[in-house]
DNA sequence: TCGACGGGTTTATTGAAATAAACCTAATTG
DNA sequence: CAATTAGGTTTATTTCAATAAACCCGTCGA
């Protein structure tokens, strides 16, 4: 498994833990009952492996994340550029946008974004 | 069904009729060996469940898609914006850019597809 | 001192994606 | 006419993501 991959039920619970690191795993059983609707086991279970896959850690009962949200998230984009775009990003901004329209103010903060990245 | 999901296998098929329709069907089967390495019975499996779904067609041996591919990315890009993105495109792009630099002329072509999605 | 609770592990179950073996029928060709 | 080929369908197999039931063990308060 490359380092980063998270599947759907995985990306949703480790943002959990982004968003409320450090926690106790016994609120984070908590949390995902109500946010996710999951059972103890299946927050363990879930927990151990993303563990075990150096993503999150767990340490007296206590868990934080070891690899970053962005990080995680760079990964995502970067695979559905390469896999469905051909690894273009032009490609993927033209699909995404198709018909869209855009403000004139969301298309100023794109340019900005864009401008930031050649410098 | 959301109509325009595509999975892994199925994307890479589809690729292959959009590049090569339209296509005969014996000839696809071959194009599937060499260029998935996959058996006949596997290609026309996949054939009938895409052409169930509404987006390829099947009819006198002669393979089309129904879909455009740029719709089925259209589909793509906004699903990974939504679960991975909150929505938004400029989390994607910040996520995906990273630390990578653009050249002059990619940042170009890149702000010029901004600019085409303002009129 | 026992029962509830915290903090887990072990072991299943389910469902679906990915892939293919085995089979079928009609047409064609040597 | 016998074998091959085209063009499929039917039925499995395998793998793995997603989810959970059932169990375990130490501690702590009543």
């Amino acid at each position: 498994m490359e380092p980063y991959k998270l599947f759907d039920a995985e990306y949703k619970f480790a943002c959990l833990i982004w968003d409320n690191e450090p926690i106790n795993s016994t609120d984070l059983v908590k949390l995902s009952q109500t946010k996710l609707g999951w059972k103890k086991s299946t927050t363990y279970t879930v927990l151990r492996k993303l563990c075990e896959r150096g993503i999150l850690r767990n340490e007296g009962a206590l868990v934080t994340a070891i690899i970053k949200k962005t990080d995680a998230q760079k990964y995502e984009s970067q695979t559905v550029v390469e896999k469905s775009f051909n690894g273009s990003l032009p490609q993927f901004l033209t699909a995404f946008l198709g018909d869209k329209k855009l403000s004139e103010k969301e298309a100023e903060e794109l340019k900005r974004i864009i401008e930031e990245a050649t410098k």
